[in-house]
DNA sequence: GGTTATATGATATATTATAACTTATAAAAA
DNA sequence: TTTTTATAAGTTATAATATATCATATAACC
């Protein structure tokens, strides 16, 4: 394995089922109003509850999974009330969205500006968000070698996590 | 601007006006004929088609223009024509799929392994293919150092490419 | 020629996302 | 503080993208 660097973090890192997962969302939400709140954007009641949803998978959620979800305690709630939630915090860098899955993350770290970029294991399905700075300028290195004006960069990348091929090593 | 090294590549260029279009197409099916037969992988009149639709209009297309490109003679032409045939080729290596656009390029170079890196102009909508092996060994050395086994990297970048920057400052 | 695998045709439906119009709420101006 | 304006949410309808499934045809193999 190599070795991580200065400038360089893994913001939403692989582990599931190793960490207090309330305090987790209760984190992320907390972050995001004060984000809002500085920000001047309105943090509505269905805006919180969408992005404590989307925390609560902490995974990728689907739109119209999130719709259900939603749809516990509003049973009214159409895809318009989703995506209009989802449209509102990609805009401010709050949710990605993973275009190979159709899927939304939070976002854990909105406060730095930052393409979205992605391992995606493809045997558990989890995802951790880098926010690599080597990539990113590898990335703008070659797009301003070709006079191209990068403005927002994704990176996806699928395989398999550590804990994923390990078990295939070990059984 | 920054310099080209060796192992770099753009594959597809943006220069959508300035090259014998025709040419370009027939190369492309040639080589992807090639391939196919290279690989035992049938190369039936539908997917030429298909290919050669995909190809003409350099540029991502979405699959069911691509459908209704493919029913002025084949009028009988259903979705899962269309997919089946592009999935056909996405999983050779022949056409890319933009995750970002919902639509499908030729690959320029289906013999070399690679995943997709696209750089998306938002004005003109042109993409240019690379394979830059900086960008991709950086992914690598991320998900290295995090024991990701890294098996398909897709990079989608958003801005304005150089021809639609320069309109903009001589405009 | 008969068998098997592969490709295509055809129908139906699933999944993801947006348009357009209405109502409610909040913020700003008069 | 009422009016105005902007923003958010409700509601209905539909668009855009993709797949499941079963039937038929074609090619490859024995």
């Amino acid at each position: 394995m190599g070795r991580l660097k200065k400038d360089d973090k893994v913001i939403v890192p692989f582990q599931p089922d190793r960490h207090d997962h309330g305090q987790c969302i209760s984190e992320a939400i907390a972050a995001a109003e004060t984000y809002c709140k500085k920000n001047g954007l309105s943090f509505t009641p269905l805006r919180r509850q969408v992005l404590e949803l989307v925390w609560s998978s902490h995974g990728p959620i689907g739109a119209y999974e999130l719709l259900d979800k939603l749809r516990v305690s509003r049973g009214n709630a159409e895809p318009p009330t989703v995506y209009r939630a989802l449209d509102f915090f990609i805009e401010h860098g709050l949710i990605h969205r993973i275009e190979s899955l159709n899927a939304y993350v939070g976002c854990g770290d909105p406060a730095r500006r930052h393409g979205g970029q992605f391992l995606i294991c493809r045997d558990c399905k989890s995802v951790a968000e880098l926010d690599d700075i080597a990539i990113a300028r590898a990335v703008i290195r070659r797009a301003d070698a070709l006079g191209f004006e990068a403005e927002q960069q994704t990176v996806e990348v699928v395989g398999r996590c550590s804990a994923c091929s390990g078990e295939i090593k070990n059984g």
